[in-house]
DNA sequence: TTCTGACATTGGAGCGTTCCAAGACATTAA
DNA sequence: TTAATGTCTTGGAACGCTCCAATGTCAGAA
C-alpha cells in the first residue's frame, strides 16, 4: 500500500513520526533527533532517516510540538479597525516582508482582529492565554499606546513598528527615520536654490508628525534658513491640506515638505486654484510614496518607507527576544528613500 | 495563594483544565464539558464551574484542543509577493474583515508568504502537512490558477476571493460583480446625457479585467449605442493609460468607464493634454475607489468593492464548508457601489 | 423494597511530539 | 578477560485536551 516510487507523497497525510521511524528501522526519538538536533546521530543512520522522511513526506504536527515545547511558533499580530485616525502604513507589504521573515525561521504570522469597541489589550491577553502566539509585533503604535508598558510588564516578547512616544522606553523597536526624511527633503530642496521652504504638517500631538516636522525644522537650522510662519498644520485630508497649503502660498513659500502624500496634494490645489502647478518654481515633495504619488499630475516625489526593511528587522528582533528574553532592548531606526519625480 | 478578590487575573497563565476542576469540586471532564457542551451539566453545576474559570482566568490551550480535536481552527492566507502583476485588492480592509469574522467564530486567520520563486503548491502542501490550517482563502485568483484545482481534488476546504475563471467551477466563490459594476457607470453616464461612452481596460486575457469590459459592453448594447472603436486598452501603468486615453478621445468621446482608478488617470491626462479637465463635457469613472479617487483633481468618481462583505461572506461560506464538507458549491456576488464625485 | 432508565458526572486512554534517564554497542585501557 | 569510557539509540512519561465507556444518582414503576 506504500507509494512505492511516486513522484511526490500523497497529500492529506496523517504521517507520524512512528510511521516514519518504522520505514527507517529505527526508534521514534531517533527520527526526532533527526530533525531537531541531527548531529547526535551516525551519519548512515541520519541518512537512513532522511530517506524515510522524504519519501513518506512527514512533516512534524504543529500542535503537538507546541504542546510538548510549550511554543506556538505563532507571531500575534493585533489588525485594527481600519478606521482609526492614524493612517495605517500599507499594510500589504509590510505583513507580507514579516511573513517571509517569520516563514524562514519556521515562524508564522497570526492575525486577530481588534474591534474599535473591546478593549485592546483584553485581546493580547486571550491569545496568551489561549498560548495562541509567542509574540507580537506591533504597529501604528502612538503617544499614549498602553500596549507597549503591558506587555513589557509581563514580560511578553514583542517588537513594535514606531517607537515608544511617550513614558519611558521600554521594549525593541523598528521605525523609519521620519525626521532624517525630511531633513533630506530640505536639503534636496535647497539644493535646487529654495529658501523659503515650507512644511504642511498633521497637527502637533502625534509621534510620527511631530518627528517629521522635526526633521524640516532642523535642516532648515542647519542651513541658516529661517522657519518663521512656515509651519501650517491640517488633517489628512484634501480639502483641510489645499486651506492649509494656501497659507503657505500667502506666506510667499517656494517649496514645501509635506507630512503624507495626502497633504501634499493640498499644495497641487492651492496652487491650481492661482492657475499655477507644482514644479521647479513651486516644489513639494510628500511622504511614505503611496501609490497615488506617481499618478498625481505633475508626478509626486515622495520618501518611501523601506517596509521591507522594516518587516524584516522586525522579525528579527522579535525572534532574537524569543531566543534570549534577558538581552538588552535593541532599536533600529531605518532612513526613508527619496524617490524623485516631475514635483522636484 | 490564590488571587482571592483579585479585579483580574494574574497574566500568563498556566491554568489548566485540572485546576479549574479542583478549584470548583468536580472532574475534569465536567470543566470541558461546561464550555463545549454546556447543556449536559446541572444548571447548578454549571454556574459553580463557570465561577471557577472566570475567577482563574482559564482559557483552553489551543495546542492541546489542536492535537485532540485534529483541527487547528486556523485558516490559511497565502500572501503573495505584492509584485504580481495583477493589481492586489486593498488587503487591508479585507483582511481585517476577515480576521474579525474569523474570530467571531473562534478562528484565527494565519498568514504564510508565498515567495514568487517557489511551488506556490508546495506552501499549501506544507501548512496541511502540519496541520497548521483547517482551511484556506485565496484571492488574487484569475485564469490558469491551479489553487482551486488543486486543493478540491485533496478535498481541502477553501474560498475563494474571485470566481474561478477558466477550467470546471470547482469550490465557493466569493466574488465582486465587475460586469454590474461597468453596467451601471454606463447607465449613470447615460443618465446623464452621453451617449459616445468609452471603455478604458486592461489586455484582454485576464479573467476580471474581461468580466469588468462585459458590463460596459451588455449595458451599451441595451441602451443601443454603439461600442465599436470605443473600446481601448492598456496595462495598468499612468503612461500606457494616457496614450490609450487619447484615442478615446480622438474616437470622439465622451466618457469613459475605466477598469481601474489608475487607468482612470490617464483620461485626466489625456484631457490636460487638450487643456481640458474631466466634467460634465468629458466624465470619467474608475473602479476600486481607491484612496486615490478623492485625491485626484477634479475628484475620481469609482466603483467600490464592498470588501468588508467580502471578507465577511468568504468565512460564512468557509466555515459552512468546514462544518459540512459533502454541501453544495455555493457562490456570492456583491454588487459593487458606484461613489460620486466630481468627474461624474 | 427492588428494578429500570434517564440524567449527571467521572477517570482512563490517547492525540503526536520532545524530554529524560537508561540501554546497547563499540572502543580502549587495565 | 573485564572494566571503564564514550557514542549512539531507545522507550516511558508527560504536555492539556476531548472521546469514550463506565459509574453514580435519583425519580418513578413494579
Amino acid at each position: 500500500m506504500h507509494a512505492h516510487s511516486s513522484p511526490r507523497p500523497r497529500a492529506g497525510s496523517a504521517v507520524t513520526l512512528e510511521m516514519v521511524a518504522a520505514r527507517a528501522g529505527v526508534g521514534r526519538q531517533t527520527v526526532s533527533n533527526a530533525i531537531n538536533s541531527p548531529e547526535l546521530l551516525r551519519p548512515q543512520t541520519l541518512e537512513r532517516v532522511r530517506r524515510a522522511i522524504d519519501e513518506l513526506g512527514y512533516r512534524p504536527h504543529r500542535a503537538a510540538q507546541a504542546l510538548k515545547t510549550r511554543a506556538s511558533r505563532l507571531i500575534g499580530y493585533g489588525i485594527r479597525s481600519s478606521s482609526t485616525g492614524v493612517p495605517t502604513p500599507v499594510l500589504d507589504q509590510f505583513l507580507h516582508s514579516l511573513s517571509e521573515a517569520a516563514d524562514r525561521a519556521g515562524y508564522r504570522v497570526v492575525l486577530f482582529a481588534v474591534a474599535p469597541g473591546d478593549d485592546e489589550l483584553t485581546r493580547y491577553q486571550q491569545l496568551l492565554d489561549e498560548h495562541g502566539a509567542d509574540g507580537f509585533v506591533l504597529s501604528g503604535t502612538d503617544r499614549g499606546d498602553r500596549r507597549q508598558g503591558w506587555l513589557h510588564e509581563r514580560g511578553v516578547p514583542f517588537v513594535a513598528f514606531g517607537r515608544t512616544w511617550s513614558g519611558k522606553d521600554v521594549g525593541d523597536w523598528v521605525d523609519v527615520d521620519g525626521a532624517a526624511g525630511t531633513s533630506a527633503a530640505v536639503r534636496h530642496l535647497a539644493g535646487l536654490g529654495h529658501r523659503r521652504i515650507g512644511f504642511l504638517g498633521w497637527p502637533k500631538g502625534s509621534g510620527v508628525g511631530d518627528d517629521r516636522a522635526r526633521g524640516w525644522q532642523s535642516a532648515m537650522r542647519e542651513l541658516g534658513l529661517s522657519t518663521r510662519g512656515r509651519r501650517v498644520e491640517s488633517p489628512d485630508d484634501p480639502e483641510r491640506a489645499t486651506e492649509a497649503a494656501g497659507k503657505l502660498l500667502a506666506a510667499g513659500v517656494s517649496a514645501v515638505v509635506a507630512a503624507s502624500d495626502t497633504l501634499a496634494t493640498g499644495w497641487y490645489q492651492a496652487l491650481r486654484r492661482e492657475g499655477r502647478s507644482p514644479g521647479p518654481e513651486a516644489a513639494v515633495i510628500g511622504f511614505d510614496d503611496s501609490p497615488l504619488a506617481p499618478l498625481l499630475f505633475p508626478s509626486l516625489t515622495s520618501l518611501a518607507q523601506p517596509l521591507d526593511a522594516v518587516g524584516r528587522e522586525c522579525m528579527r528582533l522579535l525572534l532574537e527576544r524569543l531566543g534570549d528574553r534577558t538581552r538588552p532592548t535593541e532599536h533600529v531606526l531605518l532612513e526613508p528613500e527619496l524617490v524623485l519625480r516631475e514635483s522636484m
